[in-house]
DNA sequence: CGACAAATTGATGGATCTCAAGAAGGGTGG
DNA sequence: CCACCCTTCTTGAGATCCATCAATTTGTCG
């Protein structure tokens, strides 16, 4: 309950899982203390609202654990997630003063939060910063341009099965694990926000999931937790290359 | 035919039409003499290739004139495109050795190419280059975001009417013209483009502008020249908000 | 004028959405 | 701990939209 002293404070950053992938990763030690002081922590549950569309966005957020979504509606409420972002991604837009879209709490969720102002002025100042969220800008667009052609060009068992090959790389890059054998996917969305990133109607998504089992691609234990069966079978029913390592 | 002296040359980036928004727009009159020496213009044909995907890219441009598009394309070549570049964008990725994409001619079009390792030295000695290259991602990432929708939600008509609009405020913008009765649109896209763009077949389009046309949304003006009814009419049909101004 | 590419229109089929009902899972209170 | 409820997920039947295949027309450039 009390407040740390401020080197344990300043240490935090340093620990912080986060830390390495994001805009911060490249801060001198002093660059550092500076946003120690300005940050604060804020839980979201699943489902919660963290920014809307037009309301003043008073911070700017790095996601230390967690999946949030970003989403662009239209008028009569048809809605798709242009955003998918997970630990180490960057939250918010610094010069601007209203949020340009939704961004909403898939799971449970922590952030690390800077006031808006304040981060702008730092950024500003800072050319590692600077630098760091022009590269996750640039890794961000590249992502979108595959998710483009996604929603584009590719058939509903095509996106769901690059979908979930997104959900295992993922995984497979947090949790090292095993390559041989099924692999075991938790699956953090639902039907719905699966539908939502890929243009698609929950029922879809559904009956590509069983078709995908019925072929013996995947095989399901329980609702929320898949195992792939074949990496190399899932990368071709996306249509993308194999896996390289 | 003789080269200019270097006073003469350096004038030209001030006039340059595509300055303003460009990469350089922040420049000091130093560091815009420094690409004064690097560039070089290079013209491309309607269909010719700029960078093919994985091609080594010798060069970043601005795009002084005409339009380009960028490609993604599946094993089995469907194509889609996710970038539509105007005059002052950016095309190429100075830390990148290998076109990520392709990169086409869509019209003429006339590039500034700055060779890509001397650029990449240039922008990381410049705040203001990456400002502004970070400003401009930043746009790129927001049309992006409203393509996405396009591509993941809307309709084959109002995709039609959404990429119609686009083309008619780019030209309200660069023309400035009257904004009563009908507004004539030169289409500097094939069907085909047009196709790429929105996720659609040709006939698809080809069906969708005769729909509109029937309707009295647009007029016809021979093959790549359309007028626009109503622009209200127009912003309806791709569920977009009216023009506010 | 003639040849070729681009655009248009028609007919058909298939993929995905919509509407609807039922099953499974998760949480709450007795 | 179990029964209940409500949400989420799943499956089915039918309608709709768009792609495909094919033929014709229009436009462009020698």
């Amino acid at each position: 309950m009390g407040q740390a002293l401020s080197e344990a404070v300043d240490s935090q950053c340093a620990h912080c899982p986060a830390h390495h992938l994001a805009f911060c990763a490249k801060c001198t030690p002093i660059e550092l203390a500076d946003f120690e002081n300005l940050k604060y922590y804020r839980r979201f549950e699943p489902g919660e609202v963290i920014f809307w569309l037009g309301e003043p966005m008073g911070f700017v957020a790095t996601i230390v654990s967690g999946i949030a979504t970003v989403n662009q509606t239209l008028p009569d409420g048809r809605r798709q997630m242009v955003g998918l972002m997970m630990p180490s991604d960057f939250i918010g837009d610094p010069r601007r003063d209203k949020a340009p879209y939704d961004a909403i709490s898939a799971t449970e969720t922590t952030l690390c939060c800077i006031p808006r102002r304040a981060f702008q002025e730092a950024m500003e100042k800072s050319p590692r910063v600077i630098g760091q969220l022009f590269e996750m800008k640039r890794n961000e667009l590249d992502a979108m341009q595959e998710w483009m052609l996604l929603l584009g060009r590719k058939t509903a068992r095509e996106k769901v099965a690059s979908l979930l090959l997104l959900l295992v790389r993922r995984q497979l890059c947090t949790g090292s694990r095993e390559r041989r054998g099924p692999i075991s996917v938790a699956i953090e969305l639902s039907r719905e926000e699966m539908g939502d990133y890929l243009g698609l109607t929950t029922e879809t998504i559904c009956r590509q999931l069983s078709s995908l089992r019925q072929d013996g691609v995947i095989a399901s234990n329980g609702v929320r937790n898949l195992s792939i069966n074949s990496i190399d079978r899932l990368c071709a029913e996306a249509c993308e290359a194999p896996e390289s390592a």
